[in-house]
Parts: structure tokens; C-alpha cells; sequence
DNA sequence: CTCCAATTGTAGCGGTCGATACGACAATGG
DNA sequence: CCATTGTCGTATCGACCGCTACAATTGGAG
């Protein structure tokens, strides 16, 4: 068992192979989008032949979709366990923000390839664009389950509302960082959409029950 | 005048031609993104063979950036000028965020089809992306412009700040809708976001000049 | 009617696309 | 040593790509 692995040096090694294949596929793809990424410019970065691409991958489709799901864990291991912050509730809140942004900066690959997926209207879907869309509502549904753990008072469809905003803003700082690049201080930015949120979500709970949902 | 335009019937009319590429580009680059978009594709969906796409554009990219550059306008004629909105300060900015909002909503194609563009990240930039920046940061200045007008204590970086994040909330909770359909009131949202930053931007107006620019 | 310019139609160029067939070869189990 | 299995290399396939050449057709100007 201590060499088992190893033994296998130069060729008939599968397994580092796919992460090749997968590192150049998410590399072509977040620059150029689905179409965008041919097989003979994934070939070309890592050095394999197109065959053993389709060896390991049934075709591009499912290639895709293996690397969005491939950097989704990438990026939920950047973003970190939850662990039990300290402190009120809002600081804990603007800490988990803070670290989502970190994560989105060391791991921006999920991110910026998945939106560019589900910006997409074809005709066929493709399968990548399926799983971006499963895997980020699983991330929308643990939000939900903070609000409603942070303000159980609040009603569900309230709850809903502040979940739509704060995906949204996250999506759209991350968008601006991508166009503006090193200028937006991500960070920064997502503490600063943690905390109007949060702020927002107490005046709601606040008001509920007096009649009016509304801010201001 | 009754039989001035009139009188081009069958053939030889360019300029509704020209119009007619451009619709079906615009739907298939929306749909697809830039590498999907084919001139098979936009001729057989315009009914002009491929040889008239290009007398009217000079190759692709100049074809994808004319695209782009008359969606921005449609979608301009869709907001609508300003007007001389009534009431205070916060009620106007709310009007025209739901102007915007119901912009895009009537014209998507500009900001996802530049969005789209945006993401992308290609050794040489088309065209396209080129353009959409440029007429984006007209955008932002305008923003920009409101902020100063409304609130011209604020402090230049933080004016910087809050159009970042208000154009990041506009440019997210667009892609929320275009996800989730029309399960998301884009409307609704973009005037919560509207009061949000209003008035997280007159609390920042406040606590300018005692030391911390920070909100909370 | 003649001529010109604008526009469309037909045909095809070289190149790349996604995908496959098939043999070479290394490692493993027997 | 041999057969099997997993993996890579070579060589292609037909389809489609962006793009162009060039003739045909049209409407308007003279």
C-alpha cells in the first residue's frame, strides 16, 4: 500500500491525466464559453491527444460538466467550513461574507464559467449548465437557512426576497470584479452588501406584522 | 410622401435587410454567445444568404458589435429619458430604478448579451466587448452623476463605492431573473435596491468627516 | 434604353470542428 | 510468459466554420 500508487510513473496513469485535462478544459473554457472551447485547444494545453480526452470524457458536453462540478468543490473547500464565529450576529454574518469573497477571488473559475453558462439560452442545454444551476441552489438554500436560523421571525416569503438580493449581489460584485479586475475590492465590497442586507432583514422582521412589507 | 419608401418593394433594400441580420443576430448571440453565433446560423434565420451579411458587416466581430451597439440604444429608448421625476429624493431614485428595471425586462438582449461578452476573457478581445464596456461606463457615470447631484457631501471614493455596488445589484439581481424567470418581480427588486442604497448612502453622508466610512 | 451601383444568389475555398477507429504500448494478474 | 486492461498516439471522418469570388438581378440616373 506505500507504493502503490507510485508505481505507476510514466504512462497508463489515468488519474493525473483527467486533472490535466480538467485543469486546461476550465482554464479555455473561462476564457472563451462553451463554444469556445475546442477539443484540439484543450488537447493542445495539456499535452494529451484528443483521444484519451474522449477516453476519459463520453464528449465535451459531459467535459463541461465534469469541470464545472470539479471546481464547485475546488471552490466550496476555498470557501471553508462555516465554523462557529464569534461574536453578534452581525459580524458573523459579515465574516462568512468576507470569506465567500475570498474564496471567489482564489477560485473565481466556478463562478465566472457558470454564469457565463447560465447566461445561455440554447435551444439544448447543455449538461454543465444544469449542474452550475443545481450546486448554486444548494448554495441559494444554505443562505436561507441563515436567515431563517439568524431571524426566525421573518416571514418566508421575506426570507425569499432577502435570498434573491443577497445572490444577487454576490453575482453582480463578483461581475464587477471580473471587468474591472484588482480595482474592486471584493472583500471589502461583500462585507459591505452583508451588512445592508443583514440591516435590512432586522427593519423587515421589525415592521412584519404591522401591515406593510416594504423598506423605507 | 404617401409612396416615398414604398416604392422599394421586393429587392434592393439594404437598409431593412441590415435591420433584419441584426434581429437575427441579436437572438442568436443571446442565446448562444459569441462562438455559437454562426453566419449559417443568422443566415438561414434572416433568409439573407451569407454573402449579403457580409456587404453589410465587414466579418463576425464587426457584426456582433453592431449588435451590440444598437441593443444599447434600444434598450436607452426603452428607459426613457429621465423626466423631471416628482416628490423627494428617495422616491425619485426608486422611479428610476424602476424605469431601468422595466427596461430590461422589455430589452434584455443588451445587458445579456454583454454580459455575456463581459465574462469572456479571449487573448484578443473581439469587438463586441469592447463596446459594451464603453457604453457601460457611460452608464456608470451617469450613476455616478445622480449620487453627486443627490448627495454632494458624499466623499468622491465613497460616491466610487456606492456605484459600484448599485451597479453590481442592478447587473446581479438581472441575472437572477434571467435564471429563475419570471418567478423573479425585477421590478419589486431593483426598487428594494434603490431605497437600500439610498439610504445606506445618506447614513454614509452622515458619518462623513467623524473619522470612519464604514456603514454600522 | 443604357449604364451604374447596390444587393442578392451560387458555389466553393482552406481550415477547424467534434468525434471515432485502430494499433502501440505499459502495467498487472495469472 | 502471456493475456487482459487501461491509456496514449496516429490518422482520419463528415460536417461545419468564417469568408470570398463572381455572376445575376434589381432600381434609379442619365
Amino acid at each position: 500500500m506505500a507504493e502503490a500508487q507510485a508505481t505507476r510513473r510514466k504512462r497508463a496513469n489515468g488519474v493525473e491525466s483527467r486533472q490535466r485535462i480538467l485543469d486546461a478544459t476550465v482554464e479555455i473554457a473561462g476564457e472563451r464559453g462553451y463554444e469556445g472551447t475546442s477539443i484540439a485547444a484543450v488537447s493542445a494545453k495539456c499535452g494529451l491527444p484528443a483521444s484519451s480526452i474522449y477516453w476519459h470524457f463520453k464528449d465535451k458536453d459531459d467535459l463541461i460538466a465534469a469541470v464545472i462540478e470539479r471546481s464547485f468543490e475546488t471552490w466550496l473547500a476555498a470557501v471553508g467550513l462555516p465554523g462557529e464565529e464569534s461574536g453578534t450576529p452581525l459580524e458573523r454574518v459579515v465574516t462568512m461574507a468576507g470569506n465567500v469573497a475570498r474564496s471567489l477571488v482564489a477560485a473565481p473559475e466556478f463562478l465566472r464559467l457558470g454564469l457565463m453558462l447560465a447566461l445561455e439560452r440554447r435551444p439544448t442545454e447543455p449538461q454543465g449548465r444544469t449542474v452550475f444551476l443545481q450546486v448554486r441552489g444548494i448554495a441559494v438554500q444554505k443562505i436561507t437557512a441563515v436567515f431563517g436560523e439568524l431571524l426566525p421571525e421573518l416571514d418566508e416569503r421575506v426570507v425569499h426576497t432577502l435570498t434573491t438580493y443577497a445572490v444577487a449581489g454576490a453575482d453582480g460584485l463578483f461581475v464587477q470584479r471580473e471587468i474591472n479586475g484588482d480595482a474592486v475590492d471584493l472583500v471589502a465590497m461583500f462585507e459591505l452588501h452583508a451588512r445592508l442586507v443583514y440591516e435590512a432583514a432586522v427593519r423587515m422582521a421589525a415592521e412584519d406584522g404591522s401591515g406593510r412589507g416594504a423598506v423605507g
